[in-house]
DNA sequence: CAAGGGAGTGAATGAAGATTCATTCACTCT
DNA sequence: AGAGTGAATGAATCTTCATTCACTCCCTTG
């Protein structure tokens, strides 16, 4: 038998789920929508055909269009964060924690596709608020990347770069992909593509008597 | 005494060029209000204003709005193109004409501020016509880099990588600091970013028997 | 089983803004 | 000077959505 107290909480979570699962579908269709045009011609009627739902569902869940929008961007660079977050752990040697940042985040990259690269085109669309939170959340993402390449400065194996510097070219490499997709597919593939430039980035910054530790991760460059 | 056919040509030329500096003027005018805001949130009755025109006008001399963003696009790649071509003829030395390439690159983002990236937000508003035709602009604005690059290879001045793959990286690594100069003027003047990735890029390939030559390019990474 | 409440619907509303076109204006040629 | 030409104007028109809300449906509760 169950108190009035727990019928309200499973109620309650029921409801959560609920709308969370909602959002989820509204984001993923919109998401999808997003990848392929612009936000402007995008309409609500076509986001709430995508998730097959009725227009004015769309605003039980997001105050109106620019909300939604917003809500995609974050929720791709929440996914960023988490993503990466997890391959790095695995890693001992700074070095290579570097090379799983950047593959972790093409990886997330290959997997979003268009949708990666959201903030790209749709920042000038959001509020100045959100762009700046959108900003917060890009710079966050590459927390781990900037994390581990201090260490690899402070061990002596990278030579002396700004850290702000080098994990920012290599976190817009990984984001390159979606946004010239058109042209590297031309004569590579994303494989390809992510090891050609792991072996660059590191290539750029190991110092010599190092080199020799990773020629797994320079490859024809070692 | 002029001919009729002369007073002709001469009325023709008049007109020609009364046209292109029309066009020139809402160019200019939509450039500067697509750098602020994207397209859907410029109204042609803003571009008017800005140029000191009525709406009506804009329409003798582009179809619909769609052309007049298109245009506005090449005409930012046509520059890219243009302003790269001359400071690369002055150097002999492949490696050198790649690095006064990518400074072409940058000082033409640096002067057209956020116009020069108007290809990565508004790509997706154009029509799939449009969008090939500025493809094709902006893998003809990296030519000179590539065909400097394949020099230096071939010269045996570079380790042998991907000449479009590095070249691709050079011009969006132009591209990005109008994409992320929120981000990188945090800690560094443009004319930092563009020294310190000459450098990195240099270093990342060039042979290290060569190293010594390039100093100067290389900065604290020689 | 009836009432209550929230999820979901989709037609109606209103605003924004792209595009048109009748009209004015300035200039050139005869 | 008078006619003709094309540039320039901007009010009116026409569409396209974002947003609202009166309504239906279903589930839970008493």
């Amino acid at each position: 038998m169950q108190t009035s107290e727990a019928r309200i909480d499973a109620a309650e979570a029921a409801r959560t789920a609920l709308v969370d699962s909602r959002r989820r579908q509204l984001l993923n269709a919109a998401a999808r929508l997003l990848g392929r045009a612009g936000s402007q011609s995008v309409s609500m009627q076509n986001v709430a055909d995508e998730a097959g739902v009725s227009v004015g569902l769309i605003y039980r869940y997001f105050g109106n269009k620019q909300e939604l929008v917003q809500a995609v961007i974050e929720d791709v660079l929440h996914e960023f964060s988490v993503r990466v977050a997890e391959p790095v752990q695995d890693e001992a040697d700074p070095v290579r924690r570097i090379a799983a940042a950047f593959a972790g985040y093409c990886s997330v990259v290959q997997e979003l596709r268009d949708a990666a690269v959201l903030a790209y085109q749709e920042s000038k669309t959001l509020e100045p608020e959100g762009r700046e939170t959108v900003k917060d959340l890009e710079v966050e993402s590459a927390e781990p990347l900037m994390a581990a390449t201090r260490e690899a400065i402070h061990a002596g194996l990278l030579r002396d770069v700004n850290p702000r510097l080098f994990a920012y070219d290599l976190l817009t490499t990984a984001h390159l992909w979606a946004l010239k997709r058109w042209y590297f597919s031309r004569f590579m593939t994303h494989g390809e593509y992510v090891a050609q430039h792991t072996a660059l980035s590191l290539s750029s910054v190991l110092r010599p008597e190092h080199r020799a530790d990773y020629a797994d991760l320079l490859g024809p460059l070692a």
